[in-house]
DNA sequence: AATAAGAATGATATGCTGTATCATGCGCTG
DNA sequence: CAGCGCATGATACAGCATATCATTCTTATT
């Protein structure tokens, strides 16, 4: 990603923070903005130390757990249960629909990448459950993957 | 869950642990009746103390989660990664083919359900992650979902 | 039965993840 | 510029989990 894509994206991140009264700080854009440049998902004592190195100035962890509370709320963040680590939502940028986002998470190399599941396989998941006597709410998906380039390097 | 049916499985359990070399010792034969025996899944913790408060005797918790391990490794125990929490497999006392669970957890009384996916389901998901560029591992998939007893007492 | 080997368990320490709470700082608005 | 509300800092603590070494129990072999 580079400073261009960066900055637009900050830039509509900042109007959706607004819109909803919200305001983007320059800390809450900087945890974002190592997250929208990191490789592979962070957990909050990791981003507290790149915050460090990236900002030559450091921040208590309690900060940046609120700071995840907050870019959490705003969409602009997802959580990954599994792993208990931190991910820029992919879709910032464009109309940033913020459905449920689905995430394939590598195994190897850790990368996740977050994706949409198509309404058919979630109406076929939707109907198992409804048998199975109960209902399905949102449902944030978190599977194990190989990447392509893991998958060739391990060959 | 009655006392002949739960000595059905434990026995059973006891043939699966022989069949890989292990042994389901009284301890880990507890924990486990301790699960089975649970209307929603535990924590180590939680573990910890219902150990106590059932055999009068205390267990420290680093025995707990070895004994946990030592049960996820037979396939007699699940852990929920979204909730950390364990639940007894649901499929011990019948052929036990232990493939990937799937749950289904109730945000309100987070009872948890073991189900399986049929393989269309998952045939599907296999095709959109290879889109992606990414291989399907094996996933546990733990659905947050209402059951119908806290659907109709919401209502 | 004695004993040695290996498995199971106990005890202690430690680290990561996350929340609660109170204090301080900053920015806007009247 | 005073005061209010939001953002951040600081401290404490609780839950989840692993590492490591010591002890106890089983089992196999003699």
């Amino acid at each position: 990603m580079n400073k261009q894509q960066l900055s637009r994206i900050t830039s509509k991140a900042k109007d959706i923070c607004a819109r909803s009264g919200g305001r983007l700080t320059e800390k809450r854009q900087r945890v974002l903005e190592i997250l929208l440049l990191s490789d592979t998902p962070l957990s909050a004592y990791e981003l507290t130390d790149a915050y460090g190195r990236a900002c030559e100035e450091s921040m208590p962890t309690m900060s940046v757990y609120r700071i995840l509370k907050f870019l959490e709320d705003e969409h602009l963040v997802h959580k990954l249960n599994s792993t208990n680590k931190y991910v820029a939502c992919a879709h910032i940028a464009r109309g940033h629909a913020h459905e449920i986002p689905q995430f394939l998470i590598c195994g190897k190399c850790q990368s996740a990448k977050e994706i949409a599941i198509p309404t058919s396989i979630v109406d076929d998941l939707g109907k198992l459950v409804d048998k199975a006597g109960y209902t399905l709410m949102n449902s944030q998906l978190e599977l194990q993957c190989l990447c392509d380039q893991c998958s060739l390097g391990a060959s």
